[in-house]
DNA sequence: TGTACATCAGTGAACGCGCGTTCACTGATGTAC
DNA sequence: TGTACATCAGTGAACGCGCGTTCACTGATGTAC
């Protein structure tokens, strides 16, 4: 039963946003192509009319992953100062919800041990949203020149990531809502 | 051909060994039992001997590699002042050398992502982990009351990880490195 | 605009492979006397 | 101390299972006239 372009594009998309989730949720490894696929409604045989193999699934699901998440980042401040929209970034980042909802939070710190092993393209892609995420951060920092502003940015995004890693580590609930405080103080009074 | 006792203790630490450098060079999902024994110059049927199943020899290794490496940053520290010894951690830590050899350098950095998703017993190694490296940071913040000294210890592990894991997913050599020398300074002048 | 045919999105079964785990077997080690 | 037997560390083959990928098939969609 062919199914018309527009239908074609909209699976697509489908496949692509569900193993965003996915791989955010279980990890890239221990999910299957499977398991996406269900989860999108679809048999996995379908698969491979829209991507050419899991390592391009992955790479472009996070690509669209980090697109969404940086969106929403630059969204998040508009009509604020440097200053507010940092502490804004910083603190939905490092938040109770985004450590609990990993399924749409940001992929570094949901996979960021394992897409060392990845793939060149993949490897390219995160590379560059590492980057991009240094860039938004180092916009909202005034009163510092260029060169500056971009190293705190650099080692403010190493913060945010470890701290979100560290805290979905713990398994002590007080002990992770701590680290996400300590994180974020650390981050903002520096 | 049965072993004698003491051959079968060291037999258990080479096994051990082993699994915690295949663990952290592959990531714990993608290193199946018979590559850590076969490693170890073993084969994989053996390896029941010696533990339960391969969550056992996840938790225990684990177990090992934290040991040593709170070992390791303890003696490092012993004839400086705090403040030394605390710098001399960090430059350790997210130094060049220990970005390239994931295999002997900290476990967090490189399973953290995937640890979230371990079984009961390991989260509980991997918590308590965390809360010694903690520990380990705070003695070396003089001037502080404790309180603060903790929560600046924790960050600072924030930081250590995220800066880690970021230098290592990168791909051009400059970045990965500048991501090291920028989190290592805004560690040490905050 | 209508008809005839080619295309192809999605299904469901199958493939080879590596995984964690089990097991019969071996022979040196450990134990009981 | 020496002998007889039980134990068990390590081997190598086998198990059921899920993986990524392939393929024959279907019927609605797209294209050519």
């Amino acid at each position: 039963m062919r199914k018309s372009r527009k239908e074609t594009a909209e699976t697509r998309e489908l496949i692509l946003n569900t193993a965003a989730r996915e791989y955010r949720q279980n990890g890239i490894a221990e999910t299957g192509l499977a398991e996406v696929m269900n989860a999108a409604g679809l048999t996995h045989g379908g698969f491979y009319r829209h991507f050419e193999s899991k390592e391009d699934l992955v790479s472009q699901s996070l690509q669209r992953t980090f697109d969404q998440l940086f969106e929403g980042m630059d969204a998040s401040g508009v009509g604020k100062t440097a200053n507010d929209a940092l502490a804004a970034i910083v603190n939905h980042y490092l938040s109770p919800g985004q450590r609990d909802h990993f399924e749409r939070a940001c992929p570094l710190a949901a996979l960021g041990s394992e897409l060392r092993r990845a793939d060149d393209s993949t490897r390219d892609v995160v590379s560059s949203g590492v980057g991009q995420f240094v860039s938004i951060l180092r916009k909202r920092i005034d009163r510092l020149p260029p060169r500056q502003a971009k190293a705190k940015a650099t080692a403010m995004v190493s913060a945010l990531v470890g701290g979100m890693v560290l805290a979905r580590l713990v398994n002590d609930r007080t002990v992770s809502n701590s680290i996400l405080k300590d994180t974020r103080d650390f981050i903002l009074q520096a």
